[in-house]
DNA sequence: CAAAACATTGCCCATAGGGGTAATATCATG
DNA sequence: CATGATATTACCCCTATGGGCAATGTTTTG
């Protein structure tokens, strides 16, 4: 039986040696393609695939959020993640997407047939690389407190560079307010100050890396 | 007389896409290809093509330096710059390297070669949204005041989440003069933190990104 | 050589930031 | 209902941070 496959990637490109790489081996055929999140979705839902090679970064909708829609409709259907970024958050947002494998866009094609294979069968296929995060990330997650939902916000708010008066003004609370949540924050993510709490936040994908949105005035 | 292309990317899949569209003209040959960007200089030093191919993001040596270096040495051959990011210091990055191109990575077939005969004849074929970031630097660059040597320094240690003292140690300076370098740095970059400090040279690529280094104890 | 830019140090001062402790109201959950 | 988590406010205290001003030696550049 044939391995039915939907590439689901923004760039021609890579749709075009993914094509190549599939065209090597019988066992295997593409069934579809599609060019960002939505599409993947409206596309796994006509053609049912068995397996999804899915890229993480795509317009209109990211592979996660494309993948954990798949993975709730279609459970059948398994989705490897390709992507170019071997990236923490990244690797954990896909696995709790539902993704089978993480796969970086450097794999050869023997490789990458072996993985979409694996999946067919329902089994895990994850580059070593990226299973180093999903270890941390288990030992790391009953070290780390999860924070508030206060405290989130006034995490996101830290890192666009607000200072505590602003963040006040923002929350409509008074600055000591600010001051205890910003300790909290601190102490949960076992950091000494707002600087390091903001690049911790986003190495560990807390808040949106928003490139572009700009400060107060940058 | 067909172009000679050199292709330089670390992704295999990237590189077969390539394959696939560049042999589709016959104008244009495919001469050689490299995975990194030490490995793109010697290879444009051997096969002395006509066109460059070349991702940015690579192990050993990024697209840019590569791009420098092949400019430098052979200044017949004309680099592309063709990523999958659309970010305002990889273009301004591309281009001072001495880019003739900045292409992403969902460019299609047509467009891709005809980038290529324009850049084979010299003629600058850049993405239109690659050159509204151009137009921003240049509009851009008479009011940002460079940074100094001294100040990058300051400012890259910044963006690990140091404070001025653990900078001053770094550096075995006082920690008066840190807090001067600080303060320049604030100014220069128009920001009234060094969270913002931070921040912005982040969204400008004054710093590497550098994710998963960490902070001290993060 | 002279001028400009740069790195460095020093000092004063006001504010922002962060640690500790504690009390109160609300809400969810056992 | 009672307990615990959360949000909020309010202190105190100390350090970190950032702005302004000035001076000196060094390097780069015109």
């Amino acid at each position: 039986m044939v391995i039915r496959v939907l590439i689901a990637d923004d760039h021609s490109i890579v749709r075009e040696g993914l094509r190549m790489f599939l065209g090597r081996d019988s066992e295997v055929a593409l069934v579809g393609e599609a060019a960002n999140g939505v599409e993947a979705v409206s596309r796994a839902r006509e053609l049912r695939p068995d397996v999804v090679l899915m890229d993480l970064l795509m317009p209109e909708m990211d592979g996660i959020a494309a993948t954990a829609a798949i993975r709730s409709e279609l459970p059948e259907t398994e989705v490897i993640a390709l992507t170019s970024v071997l990236e923490s958050a990244a690797v954990i947002g896909a696995v709790k997407a539902g993704a089978i494998g993480y796969l970086l866009k450097d794999t050869q094609a023997p490789e990458l047939l072996k993985a979409i294979k694996a999946a067919a069968a329902g089994q895990v296929q994850i580059s070593s690389q990226a299973s180093a995060y999903l270890v941390r990330e288990v030992r790391t997650s009953e070290i780390r407190e999860p924070l508030t939902e206060r405290e989130t916000e006034v995490l996101h708010l830290l890192a666009q560079g607000r200072s505590n008066k602003e963040i006040a003004r923002d929350l409509h609370v008074v600055e000591d307010t600010v001051k205890v949540h910003v300790k909290h924050i601190l102490a949960k993510l076992g950091v000494q100050s707002r600087t390091q709490a903001v690049l911790c936040a986003m190495r560990l994908g807390l808040v949106p890396t928003e490139r572009g949105k700009g400060l107060r005035n940058g």
